[in-house]
DNA sequence: ATGAAAGCGCTAACAC
DNA sequence: GTGTTAGCGCTTTCAT
C-alpha cells in the first residue's frame, strides 16, 4: 500500500465512515492505485495497460463503487441534465400531457434524450424559482416561448443553450422548430373545399400562442381569398368544457357552417356529438377535420380526419439540436437557425363527401370469418 | 475591503476569468463580506441583521448571481431531484405516456414533486447505465417493479429511498402505492351481472405485471365462483393493433359474451368498433366497460362505462411518500408501508340495459337555444 | 505509465 | 455578527 492510499484511508476512518457508499480512494487503495488511475480506468481516459484498467474495473466492481454525479458535475461543468420548459395554460396547476401533442412531444424528447446519454427535467416556467436555481442544467427546450420570453432571456444571460419547440417571436434561442401552421390550414381548406364545403367553420383557442395565431390568421386570409364570411368559435383552449360548448355554440348558428376545422385534439369528439344532437350526418351534412394525436378518431363513427404535428419529430429534433449545441463548442449564432418540419394530414370518412376507392377489405361480418 | 477579498478576487483575475458567470466570491468582495455571509444571507441561515442580508441580496442580484447547484449538491448531499422509473413493455423503445395512465400519472408525480420543491427525471428502466449513474437522485419512484427487481435492488444498496406504484413482489422499497385491482374487477363484473350480463368477457393482456395478473386472476375467480365459463382474449398491451384484433376476436367466438370488460386503455373504442361490424348493438346486445383515464368515453355513441384508477392521486402519493423518505431522517423500515388507493367507476350508458333516471338536462336541438 | 496536487463553488463547523 | 477554513468526490494538469 503506499504512503497516499494508506493516508487516504486513515483519513477516512477517522471520520467514523460517515458514508456508506464506496468512494474512488477506496476503490485506489483497493486496488493499490492511484485515484488517478481509477478515474482513467473507468472513464476509458489516459493510457494505461489493459491489466491495470481490468484490474481497477474489477475492484471498483466488487466494492460496488459508483462515481458521485454531484461531484462529476462540479467538476467538468456538464451535468447530463437538459430542461424541458412548458408553457402552462392559464392559471390551471400543470397542463402538461394535457393535450396528447404535450405527451408526445415530451416523449419523444425523454427518449431521444437518453439516446444521447442525457437525462430530461420537465420544468414548467412557472415552477418555484428555488426549483430551477436548484437543478443543474445543460441546457433547454422550450415549448411555445412568449414574444420576449423573461425565462429565455434569463437562460441566455446565463449562456446555457435554448432550442424552442414553436417559431420564438423575440427571444435569444440557439435554434427552433416549428410545423409550417398556415399551410398546413390551408392544405386542409382546400381539402374540405375540395369535398364539396361551401361555408368551413373554425374552433379556434383564445390563446395568443404561436399555433393559434398563425392558424386562425391562415384562416382569414383564406376566407378573404375565396370570399367567405369567416365562422368561427374560439375558446379557452386548455378547458375541456368550454371546447364541448364552443363545438355546440358554432353547430347552432343560423349561419351553420357544413364543414368545419378543429385546432384542438377534443374538439373532433365534442363536433362529433354536437352533430349528433343537431341530427347532422357527418360528413354528408357535415364535414369533419381536427387536429389531433390521438388514434381515436380511427375509430370513430364516422372516422375522422386529422391533422397530425407530428410531436415525436418535433421533439426529437429539438432535443438533438439542443445536444448539438450543448456539446458542439459554442455555436452560438446571432441568427438562430430555424428549421419547419411538415404535418400529416390523415384522411379519414368524415372529410370525403364519396367514400374513395380503397384498397382496405370490407369490415368483416359474423360467418365471413 | 478585506485581504481576503483582495486575494479571492486576485485569484480570479490571475484566471483570466474563464466562467462568465458570477460566483460567490464575487458577490462576497462586491458587497464587502465574506463568503459565508453571503451563503447565510441568501439561503436564509445564520443571525445577520435585515441590512446585511438586503445589501447582500441586493447586489447578488445587481450581479445576476445565481448559486452552483452542482456545488450545492455535492456539498449538501441533496440534489433536489427524484427519479421516475417506468418499465417498459416488451422490446418496445419507451413507452411512456402510451396509456394514458402513464401520461396521468406522470404529470401528477412532476407536479407534486414540483409543489415540494424537487424536480422530476423520467428514467426508464432499461435506460443506458451511464445515464442513471450520471444523475444524483436524492431517491425514486418505481411503477411496477418485478419480483426481484435488480434495479431496485441496487438503489437500495446504495441507500436511496424507492417508492413504488404497485405493490412489489419481493423487493426493499420504502413504500408503495396501489389500487385494489381486485376489488375493482369484481365491483364491475357485479355491475355487468346486475344490468343483466350472463356470460362476461374479459380482454386482458399477456404481460406478467401486477395490474395484468390480479385482475385476471380476479375474473377467473367470479366465474369460479358464478359457475360462468372464462371467456378471454389475451394479447401483448403495449400493441394497439393486436388490441383491436383481439377485441374482434373475442366478439367472433362462437360462444360470444354478452358484456365485455376490457383492461386496457384503448379497448373501448375497439370493442365498440368491433361491435359495430357484428351489428351488435350497445348496451342491448352486449354490454361493455373498460378501464380508462380517457374522457372519449364519454362523447362515444354510446357513452361508455370506464374504471379510473385515479392516476392523479396515485402519482401524487407516491411522490409524497418519497419526499417523505428523503426528508425524514431514515425512516427505513423492514416492513415496507402499503396504501391501497380507491378507484373509481364511471358509469355511462353501455353497461346500464336501461338508462337510469338522470337530472341531466335533455340533448338541445336548433330553435330551442 | 502513474501519481501528487489543485481546485470545481459551495456549506457548515468553529473561531473570533 | 462575521470570517476562516476544511472539505463534499471527483477530473485534470503537470511532474516524475
Amino acid at each position: 500500500m503506499t504512503a497516499a492510499a494508506a493516508n487516504q484511508s486513515g483519513r477516512r476512518t477517522t471520520h467514523a465512515r460517515r458514508t456508506e457508499r464506496a468512494g474512488i480512494r477506496d476503490v485506489a487503495a483497493a486496488a493499490g492505485v492511484s485515484i488517478t488511475t481509477v478515474s482513467d480506468a473507468l472513464n476509458g481516459k489516459g493510457r494505461l495497460p489493459d491489466e491495470t484498467r481490468s484490474k481497477v474495473r474489477e475492484v471498483a466492481e466488487r466494492l460496488g463503487y459508483r462515481p458521485s454525479a454531484a461531484a462529476r458535475t462540479l467538476r467538468t461543468g456538464r451535468s447530463g441534465l437538459i430542461g424541458l420548459t412548458v408553457t402552462t395554460y392559464g392559471q390551471e396547476p400543470f397542463t402538461f400531457t394535457e393535450f396528447a401533442y404535450f405527451a408526445e412531444m415530451a416523449r419523444a424528447a425523454t427518449s431521444a434524450a437518453l439516446t444521447r446519454g442525457y437525462a430530461l427535467v420537465v420544468l414548467p416556467a412557472t415552477s418555484r424559482h428555488d426549483v430551477w436555481s436548484n437543478v443543474a442544467l445543460d441546457g433547454t427546450v422550450v415549448i411555445d416561448p412568449a414574444d420576449h420570453d423573461p425565462m429565455v432571456a434569463e437562460l441566455y444571460r446565463q449562456g446555457l443553450p435554448v432550442v424552442s419547440d414553436g417559431k420564438p417571436g423575440n427571444c435569444p434561442v440557439t435554434a427552433w422548430v416549428d410545423n409550417d401552421h398556415a399551410s398546413a390550414v390551408l392544405e386542409i381548406l382546400d381539402h374540405l373545399a375540395e369535398a364539396g364545403a361551401r361555408r368551413i367553420g373554425l374552433l379556434t383557442g383564445t390563446s395568443t400562442d404561436t399555433y393559434t395565431r398563425l392558424s386562425t390568421e391562415a384562416y382569414l386570409g383564406w376566407c378573404r381569398r375565396v370570399g367567405q364570411e369567416p365562422l368561427y368559435e374560439a375558446y379557452p383552449a386548455h378547458d375541456p368544457c368550454a371546447g364541448a360548448v364552443a363545438a355546440d355554440r358554432l353547430l347552432a348558428r343560423p349561419d351553420r357552417p357544413d364543414a368545419v376545422y378543429g385546432l384542438f385534439d377534443p374538439n373532433g369528439t365534442d363536433l362529433l356529438a354536437a352533430a349528433r344532437r343537431y341530427a347532422l350526418r357527418v360528413p354528408e351534412d357535415l364535414l369533419l377535420v381536427c387536429c389531433s394525436e390521438s388514434d381515436v378518431y380511427a375509430s370513430t363513427e364516422p372516422p375522422i380526419t386529422t391533422l397530425s404535428l407530428q410531436p415525436q419529430r418535433i421533439g426529437t429534433t429539438v432535443v438533438n439540436l439542443l445536444i448539438d449545441a450543448i456539446e458542439g463548442i459554442g455555436s452560438f449564432t446571432e441568427n438562430p437557425e430555424g428549421q419547419l418540419m411538415p404535418t400529416e394530414l390523415i384522411v379519414r370518412r368524415s372529410s370525403q363527401r364519396r367514400p374513395p376507392r380503397t384498397t382496405v377489405s370490407a369490415p368483416r361480418v359474423p360467418g365471413e370469418v
